[in-house]
Parts: C-alpha cells; sequence; structure tokens
DNA sequence: CGTTATGTTCGATG
DNA sequence: GCATCGAACATAAC
C-alpha cells in the first residue's frame, strides 16, 4: 500500500484520529520493527506524550511529539494504521500499538515486517541521514531540480524513479502509473530523453501522485475513483491498455515487474 | 512446490 | 564512482 499517495492519506488518517491525546502505554507486539532500539526504551520515550503534528516526506511518516522529538514510520510493502476503540478489534499483525488515555488505540500494523518504526531527534537530520531526496511532491522540487537530478545519469528511466535518494516517495506502482501517462517505457534512458519527453515526464509525477490522493489512495475505492484512461485498474496479468486496448506487456528488472503498453509506450531501441 | 507481492539494502560484477 | 542484478529480509496468497 504504502508509496507516497498511501503514506499521505495515512498522514490524514493519524492526524482526524491521533492528535493531542495523551499516550497511556505503548505496546510493542514485534520489536524486531524497531530496528536498533528496544521496546523498552521506545516505550519510555512516548509514554506521557502525545503525537503533536505529523509531516511526510517520500514514504516515511514523521510524528512530532510533545515536548521534543519524532516518532518516524516507514510502512514497507504492507504496512497500515488503524485505529479502533476496544483492544479486542486489535486487527492482525499489530507491531506496534499506542493506548490513548481517552481510551482509543492506534495500532501499526505490518504482515511481511519489512518497514520500520522509530524515534528521531531532529525531523531533517533524519531525512538527510535516510538520504532522501526532495518529496516528489514538494513545491521546491520543481523542473529545475527535476532537471539537475537527471543531469549526468544514464539509467533507465523507471529506476531513475524510483530511486529515493533522488526524488522521495514513488514506488513500482505510480512509476508505471507515472509512465504510461508520460508514454514513456520503463527502459527508456534518461539521457535520450528530450526537452519535450523530460517536461512531460515532471509534470505526469506531480499529476499522477496528486490525483491519487484526491482518489484517495489506499482505500478499496481507489481503483474505481481514478480518472478514465489510468493504467492502475488495468494493471494485471490479461490487462489491456485504456488507452488503445492494446494486451499490456510486463517487464522485469531488479525482482519488479513493470506493466505498460508496448504501442503507447514503444521500446525506444536501446 | 513455485511464483508473486505497493520496499530497501548489500554484495558481486561490469 | 556509477549502474545493474540477484539475493536477502519476512510473510502470505494463489
Amino acid at each position: 500500500m504504502p508509496e507516497l499517495p498511501d503514506v499521505e492519506l495515512l498522514r490524514r488518517y493519524l492526524d482526524g484520529q491521533a492528535l493531542r491525546q495523551r499516550i497511556e502505554r505503548v505496546h510493542v507486539g514485534d520489536a524486531r520493527i524497531l530496528a536498533d532500539l528496544s521496546a523498552p526504551q521506545f516505550a519510555a520515550k512516548l509514554e506521557g506524550r502525545a503525537f503533536e503534528a505529523s509531516r511526510r516526506h517520500g514514504k516515511h511518516l514523521l510524528v512530532r511529539l510533545t515536548g521534543d522529538g519524532w516518532l518516524t514510520l516507514h510502512f514497507g510493502m504492507t504496512g497500515d494504521l488503524a485505529y479502533f476503540e476496544n483492544v479486542a478489534d486489535d486487527p492482525p499483525y499489530d507491531r506496534v500499538r499506542f493506548d490513548f488515555a481517552k481510551g482509543g488505540h492506534l495500532a501499526y500494523l505490518n504482515r511481511r515486517m519489512l518497514g520500520r518504526v522509530g524515534l528521531a531527534d531532529d525531523a531533517e537530520a533524519f531525512i538527510v541521514a535516510e538520504q532522501l531526496g526532495p518529496d516528489a511532491l514538494d513545491p521546491a522540487f520543481d523542473i529545475a531540480s527535476f532537471e539537475s537530478a537527471l543531469d549526468g545519469r544514464r539509467r533507465d528511466v523507471k529506476a531513475l524513479l524510483m530511486d529515493q535518494s533522488l526524488m522521495a516517495g514513488i514506488g513500482n506502482l505510480y512509476a508505471d502509473e507515472i509512465l504510461f501517462q508520460a508514454r514513456l517505457h520503463p527502459r527508456a534512458r534518461t539521457d535520450r530523453l528530450d526537452r519535450a519527453q523530460r517536461r512531460r515526464l515532471f509534470e505526469q509525477i506531480k499529476e499522477v501522485l496528486e490525483t491519487a490522493i484526491a482518489c484517495g489512495a489506499g482505500a478499496e475505492q481507489l481503483l474505481e475513483r481514478l480518472p478514465d484512461g489510468y493504467l492502475l485498474p488495468e494493471r494485471q496479468a490479461g490487462g489491456h491498455c485504456p488507452r488503445c486496448g492494446t494486451a499490456l506487456a510486463t517487464l522485469k528488472s531488479g525482482g519488479r515487474t513493470s506493466y505498460f503498453c508496448p504501442r503507447c509506450q514503444p521500446d525506444p531501441q536501446r
């Protein structure tokens, strides 16, 4: 679930449910998710405090704590948040649970355990330490900074979009959608894109991510809500291009599958 | 049993 | 240094 649009929706969910409530107790269901911290260390930092505000950078959710410091959440492939009133409703794969004094609970869920929950003193320092590039939706990430990310690199365009150190937030699914909308083959090389192609790509990064947020990324109804002409609802075995009806093609690299339309996104003859 | 999955990292290799 | 590839991590679904 968690690429930039999904994490943005999770951020809003957390804001709507869990801000400004005293955290009475922290329950760590599986300490492996905490990386280098011990469960007692982690709990001690949070108990008695509250979530004050949140921000997102790429796929990371950062939650400011009363007093000082931040809770950091990364969701891997299967991470999610759930707020509920009764502990009996605690969903499966609850790895960390915050019990609020008012009675509600916020759980960080993660089936595959590929994410991370941690603490940071400073949000900016955390972003630097994680070697994250600019958030893909940050207005400061403009066409000029996009050009400089491309500058001097000769890579497959899809690999570039997903490189979190160049721009943060895009994963395998939304990279496919962005490339489809920009009509670029996943293996098109960045050093061979002309000016118009680069501009189209940049515009679709913004457009696709904003559209996914507006349509409620992460919700089950996302695929129905996306505009006509979006690839994601067809992005599966047997899917067809929403624009021309051609059977979608797939290719694999780095263990990930790309879906694309061989007609609308022709192979640039690498 | 084999394959696949919205992520990231590490080692090997060119 | 740059880029790619496969494997690993961990878990479940098909």
